[in-house]
DNA sequence: TTTAGCACTTAAAGACATAGAGTGCTAATA
DNA sequence: TATTAGCACTCTATGTCTTTAAGTGCTAAA
């Protein structure tokens, strides 16, 4: 157990590292704490910090900086979100003010605002309704073999992708296996859609049209990017300020970010399911699996939309963050974010 | 004029100092020549080609860099370009040789194959016919008062957006107002459609349509997109190697690549229109605008595709590139891509 | 015209001294 | 008993000096 000064001492030290990126001194110490004691007490109370694993040196005599123990202390300890400046304020609300064509533009905005308020990397997720299901599927021939197929889904995504079709397709032929999917399809989860289209759809479209498989290939490539997870990256060149010159991480983190299925991974939280009231999460470097992030810190928390499931918003920044400011950011935005899908919906329903 | 030899001195100081990043000295370059000549001698060529402005020292006793002006007179009067190796070749033809949906996604490959080959940054731009027509519009009804418009050109490219719109107007009006689209302006230049939406076209909506403005909103939204020049960037991370780490230019770069105003700025040649034969050409940093660009070269060239118009392939890279290989490698790509999209047109039409 | 030879220049690397910021420990103090 | 003043010690950063190696320019001979 800390004593109340040693908790002090841990938290300035914090405090200071993170604005100059310098080991501190207990000389130095002293002139910022909030009470009088002297050098000798402080390098007393450091050591003992040390002892714990707490702070570590960079050489025999150099001041200390937080070590990864120390951090995860303080985040688990000490630290409290402060409130988010008025400025700040301004800045979300202001930009969050505009008309959203859809769902995804109000998250893709949420990930900018907050890359440009800490200036680290914003990454965000719509909100992940169990149960979404097929609102629609068509096809617009555009001519010269080509078609698009499009995807509507029951929270308003739309995917859409451009097809070559043979000409051994006749028109007529896939307009009744557009029929057929939409009859039997819409209003079901795309999880099941997903099955049937595996098991007794081929068969049904079997009886109206030559040769479903060209169609189901269609069907079934646009459905699965329906079904994927879509992120959302703000700020990606905040990674080069912070990102110390290390070309190597940079270009790992780079390709991350092109990859939705490892960016899953890295952000969905293990308790996502069990934790109710959107928690914020500091997962340190060496807490992560890809040990490119290991001088970064990840903060990931989710945010609930009534009967519209649940989203991801994360952070990824360097270990020394100003994060009681960074914390009462993010829980801000997450709240603002939920609130503005919210109207989003009971625009829509009305 | 050079004399023979200095000619090959400022040759062989261009080639190794690309090779090596190092200031080049006589003595290490007299065992580089093809032919068997004193130090002595070299440095008195090389002071001649100093003073002519052609080599620059570090100081006063180093070894000699070439000079922006230099690496101009080499580009100019000593460059041959070499062949592509066997081992590029193969690359090129394996990595092109599949399915195309649509030719853009030629032209991305084509970025993505030069920027892998020479690990620098690729930039790729479409044909850009003179008469590009419109060849269909579509309206797409998604349901939640989404609409999809979709526009197809006459060179198969595709541009669709997703609209909400106001609850007042109705889908048969919307219908109608494409017909009417369709019926007046299939066939004709995009250039002739942008000015007869501000024409007569609202006129003639205006008779079977109760408020065409939100319409024609629409349509010359997705015009102007469709009329745009779309580049595609290949090898972005590739500039995180050849940037000294400078980070400022690397965002502004980075910002660069993200606007296609100003890449088509960057590329757009000069006497595009007037050089027949897609020549090579090189750019150095000071020769061009954005002073971000002052350590880099540009090299740039276009492909023709027999009546289907006129593209650009570009490659940024440091100014000491290995100018023989890229070009060798740049020259076949670009007759390559033209290849391939002629082969696509031609698969097209029949 | 070319080359050998030589004096000169400079950057890079190592050796060394010094200042400054820091520590740990001891002994005195409240 | 907890705190503090004092001091010896440690290590980095900085500056100076020296040496080495690579290079140059110039001169005189071939």
């Amino acid at each position: 157990m800390l004593t109340q000064r040693q908790a002090i001492i841990l938290k300035n030290i914090i405090r200071i590292y993170t604005q100059t990126e310098q080991p501190v001194g207990s000389k130095h110490l002293m002139n910022e704490l909030p009470m009088r004691v002297s050098s000798a007490t402080i390098r007393n109370d450091m050591a003992k910090l040390e002892e714990m694993g707490l702070l570590d040196k960079t050489h025999s005599s150099s001041g200390r900086i937080p070590s990864i123990k120390g951090y995860r202390y303080y985040l688990d300890h000490l630290l409290e979100p402060s409130d988010v400046s008025n400025n700040d304020l301004a800045v979300i609300q202001q930009t969050f003010n505009q008309q959203y064509q859809m769902i995804d533009d109000i998250v893709e905005q949420s990930a900018k605002i907050l890359s440009t308020l800490t200036s680290y990397t914003a990454i965000t997720l719509g909100p992940d309704v169990q149960d979404i299901r097929l609102d629609g599927f068509r096809l617009v021939p555009l001519g010269n073999h080509q078609i698009m197929a499009i995807l509507v889904t029951s929270i308003g995504t739309v995917q859409n992708q451009i097809f070559h079709i043979p000409t051994t397709i006749s028109g007529d032929e896939l307009e009744r296996a557009v029929r057929i999917i939409n009859d039997e399809l819409v209003g079901q989860p795309l999880t099941l859609v997903a099955r049937r289209i595996q098991t007794d759809i081929p068969q049904m479209l079997m009886k109206y049209v030559s040769s479903p498989n060209g169609f189901l290939d269609i069907f079934g490539t646009i459905l699965k990017q329906a079904a994927a997870d879509h992120f959302y990256v703000g700020g990606r060149l905040n990674l080069l300020d912070f990102a110390n010159n290390d070309v190597s991480s940079l270009k790992t983190l780079y390709s991350l970010f092109e990859k939705d299925d490892d960016l899953a991974d890295l952000l969905k939280l293990p308790d996502v399911e069990t934790d109710p009231d959107g928690k914020i999460i500091v997962r340190l470097g060496n807490e992560l699996k890809p040990h490119t992030l290991q001088n970064y810190s990840l903060i990931t928390t989710s945010y609930d939309i009534a009967n519209h499931g649940r989203g991801v918003i994360a952070l990824l920044g360097p270990t020394s963050m100003p994060y009681s400011r960074i914390i009462g950011l993010l829980d801000l935005i997450r709240e603002e974010l939920a609130r503005r899908i919210t109207d989003y919906y009971s625009d829509m329903d009305n």
